[in-house]
DNA sequence: TGCACCAGTCTTGTATACCAGACTGGTTCG
DNA sequence: CGAACCAGTCTGGTATACAAGACTGGTGCA
């Protein structure tokens, strides 16, 4: 259990974020995790900090360590960096390994099982993970990474702005883009896959200010509140 | 002098690399670091971290902290990276704003200047810097960053693999690149900005592994190295 | 009642002490 | 002569001690 791995910690809470079981504003305090983990505040300060120049943490000076509440315009910095990578690796996916598209397809099969089954948790997981997968599908490490952060902060985003997260089209999309990947219609999965962060973007209500709140509303207010 | 910054290291270190001033394999000690900032070496050993984790210095146990060296995968790797976001950074660039228009006009001159007055250390910066003012031209602080560590990476591959560094050929095809996005040919410019990047990955020798005693050939084997 | 103030506590910020591994140069033994 | 060995030194790795700021709750005064 006491895992001597230095960078556990750092992975431990990416994928917690990408299953959406760490939401934005959430307090990472150094003593806690350094007894969860059963390490020294020094290590868990090291991976701190590396997940905050990754963009994913944020410090506030005595305060504590903060998954990020990103703004609306960060917000959308975020979906559209995401909209140029993958649209731009998906223009120059030349020609992807069988085993690379055999896994995408048992991916895309596994998203369709959970939207069927209504497993919520498992769902948004592999939506997210879909990007990623496909990322890593063109063998570049860099890429790989760049979009793993990047879909990370945007699945922060739409945990922020309440998406109305259509699990059943994304998973639809994700279909038709790998159909496209398949044909070697590089252009057109391209536009697709442009297309479909659009509409995950356009689902969020990015005017609305993330109410830090909200959690309460519902247990103290329970009539007029204005 | 004193700088209490505490992300002037980083900064540093990346400025010098892209001014070709910090050489790959480069060892930085935390000890005289820590002297030359006039900071305590945790200070040092955080920003020696963070651009670890931004893929531009590597630890090696007990050793040190060196400036990678890029294999020649990591470098084809990169260079695709930048392909793919630098041309699709030019395919969603919609109507970059007049005051960016003009700084990148601005900039191309200045980088003709240099080329033209053979300023070689004043030219290899502008070149690289053209591509990250073209990044902060659609106004995403996300791609810019991105962009930029990617071509402080780039940087450091083409001082390891000898490139020729056709600074004149460069400079042109910024000229054109500009001038189709002027244009509004969104398409053309990015295929154009992929042919261009090719082009200098083109001009690098990526099959020869790089030689930790270069510098010293020149100085003991004057005669027969076979 | 309401506001300002203040001690106490909790959390990160920073420096430093000490440890362990890697390298160096010299020495000794075959 | 050469190779193995062995202190000595230098480096980063890690933990810890202590300082300083932020928050909390309570108290006293107007």
């Amino acid at each position: 259990m006491t895992n001597p791995d230095p960078n556990s910690i750092e992975d431990a809470v990416i994928a917690a974020i990408l299953a959406r079981r760490l939401k934005p504003g959430t307090r990472l305090g150094e003593a806690k995790l350094a007894e969860v983990y059963g390490v020294s505040r020094t290590r868990v300060r090291e991976a701190m900090m590396r997940l905050e120049t990754r963009g994913i943490l944020q410090v506030s000076a005595r305060r504590g360590w903060f998954i990020v509440e990103p703004s609306a315009q960060e917000a959308r910095a975020a979906f559209e960096a995401r909209r140029v990578i993958e649209a731009g690796i998906l223009q120059s996916l030349a020609r992807p390994s069988d085993a690379a598209l055999r896994e995408l397809r048992r991916h895309v099969e596994e998203e369709r099982c959970a939207v069927l089954a209504g497993d919520a948790g498992a769902r948004a997981c592999l939506l997210g993970d879909f990007h990623i997968h496909l990322a890593s599908a063109i063998g570049n490490p860099l890429l790989t990474e760049i979009l793993r952060d990047l879909t990370a902060r945007t699945t922060l985003v739409s945990m922020l702005y309440q998406s109305d997260l259509h699990a059943a089209e994304s998973s639809e999309d994700h279909h038709r883009i790998l159909a496209l990947v398949e044909a070697g219609d590089v252009a057109g999965a391209s536009r697709l896959m442009a297309e479909h962060i659009h509409r995950v973007e356009a689902g969020l209500d990015l005017s609305a200010r993330p109410d830090p709140l909200a959690e309460l509303r519902g247990l103290l207010a329970p009539a007029g509140t204005p």
